[in-house]
DNA sequence: CTGGGGATGGGGCCC
DNA sequence: GGGGCCCCATCCCCA
């Protein structure tokens, strides 16, 4: 028995050896590791202060050639003319109230309607909205200078007043724009211009690419709506817009070629490019692919062919979960205007001029019945999906349709085919399924006669087959 | 051929 | 009666 004690205080005096050693070890590790960790921090610091250093002087040394090479490209080629109407504000010499909201206008998209409603102001007073039009059509990059001709709509700075000038001063003029850009190197241009509050010669640089360059795929949405709060501060947004009427007043379009309409302006606290409540602060995160909206519009049609959109190879950017959304909605986008036209050929008015669609979109123009049916169609143009699944996660733009797809998760399946025992969670499905049955086949090529139950098989064989596409 | 989802229009209900 | 709001049916596309 009193061997077993001294044994047992032997083990436990071994194993308290053993335990300071160990601490000992491992404080050792930590002290070490805390050296090389403060060294790091302390080099890193000094980095800090050389790069805002140098940064400082790159800022004024910039401010300072803006002055002269603006006066001189006006001098030279009194054909560029910058549309800047709040680069006050945009330059820091205002305030920004919101975030920011961007579209990227379709490539041959070359002009812009005069009457074409692009941007929101809530008329509060403190939103700021900043349209950037650019032309860079030929060899000549014609822009135009909102000075002498503000909107009144959109207002001065409301603490200084101030109209900026145009930012066409460059430490390199000629040659930012070749440089080939990932649409995340845009991006992050762009973030940069808007953390700086100051646009400069690169940052119009950005907006004159090509968009070859500008893959809608890999444009950074922050689209996701995810609070009631949210969705009411948009939709009053939106809203706001009918009460103002049309906000886009004639003359103040550009022409551009190229590609770039960008528009900043408020946007709702949610629209943070990673889904989240946030400040609205998303500093340029937020681009919208706008290049479809203009397309549904009759009276621009003709200039923005849409085959310029859907022929660019999309850059291999990884920009994560947004990046498919946006693909997700471009292409969304893509259908929307292919049933717009299957719809004006059924002999579906389209057009905002007829009495009972007298709501027009603020984006396209598309007219409709009640300013709710404008709400929704406009999240096509806005990327806002204010319902969410508890489930998965998932947005949508509509209610209804959120309900449909919780049926994946429940399992529901309330049509039954009568024929067989097919079930489907959607009433649509199972017409189409009842086409098996009955061999109904109403869509027939016009090249081999081959009949279809779907128009979309006829689609795809005639693109399969005969390379053509219906209409 | 099935299944999931985007988008539009119709219609009912309430104020 | 008209407008706002909501639900639903439907068409369509794509994987």
């Amino acid at each position: 028995m009193a061997n077993g004690v001294v044994f047992h205080t032997q083990i436990a005096s071994i194993m308290e050896v053993l335990a300071n050693a160990a601490v000992a070890e491992i404080c050792k590790l930590v002290d070490d590791d805390y050296a090389v960790f403060r060294l790091e921090i302390t080099q890193s610091q000094k980095e800090n202060r050389v790069l805002r250093r140098k940064l400082l002087e790159l800022k004024v040394a910039r401010e300072r050639a803006e002055r002269t090479m603006r006066e001189r490209v006006l001098a030279c080629r009194p054909s560029i003319k910058i549309l800047d109407r709040y680069r006050g504000i945009a330059r820091g010499e205002g305030h920004l109230t919101g975030g920011h909201r961007s579209f990227v206008k379709p490539a041959g998209h070359n002009t812009l309607r005069d009457d074409q409603p692009i941007t929101v102001d809530e008329g509060s007073g403190t939103s700021t909205q900043h349209i950037i039009v650019i032309e860079s059509a030929g060899p000549g990059v014609k822009q135009e200078t909102s000075e002498g001709e503000e909107n009144p709509l959109y207002s001065r700075d409301p603490q200084t007043g101030a109209v900026g000038a145009p930012p066409v001063a460059t430490d390199k003029p000629t040659t930012a724009p070749a440089q080939p850009k990932t649409q995340c190197s845009i991006t992050e241009d762009l973030t940069k211009c808007q953390t700086q509050r100051e646009w400069g010669w690169g940052d119009w640089a950005v907006l004159l690419l090509p968009l070859q360059q500008m893959d809608p795929s890999n444009m950074p949405l922050g689209l996701e709506a995810q609070t009631d709060l949210s969705r009411r501060d948009w939709n009053r947004c939106s809203r706001s817009v009918y009460s103002e009427g049309c906000l886009y007043e004639a003359g103040e379009g550009m022409a551009i070629d190229d590609v770039t309409v960008k528009v900043e302006g408020d946007i709702p606290p949610t629209w943070n490019a990673d889904g989240h409540l946030g400040d609205g602060h998303s500093q340029g995160r937020d681009f919208l692919d706008y290049r479809e909206s203009l397309e549904t519009n009759p009276n621009v049609a003709a200039h923005y062919p849409l085959h310029t959109l859907k022929d660019r190879d999309p850059l291999s950017t990884s920009m994560g979960p947004s990046d498919s959304h946006g693909s997700i909605l471009f292409n969304q986008v893509l259908n929307s205007d292919d049933r717009t036209r299957a719809q004006a050929q059924r002999g579906e008015a389209t057009s905002g001029n007829s009495k009972d669609k007298r709501f027009p979109c603020m984006f396209c123009n598309k007219g409709f019945s009640c300013p709710q049916k404008v709400e929704i169609h406009q999240r096509v143009h806005t990327g806002e999906r204010p319902y969410s699944c508890a489930q998965c996660h998932m947005r949508f733009t509509q209610a209804g349709n959120l309900k449909r797809h919780q049926r994946v998760h429940t399992g529901e399946k309330p049509y039954s085919c009568t024929q067989c025992h097919m079930c489907f969670a959607q009433a649509g499905h199972l017409k189409m399924h009842l086409k098996v049955h009955t061999g109904e086949r109403p869509f027939t090529c016009t090249h081999c006669g081959k009949r279809f139950s779907e128009r979309s098989y006829l689609r795809i064989h005639q693109q399969k087959k005969h390379s053509t596409l219906i209409t």
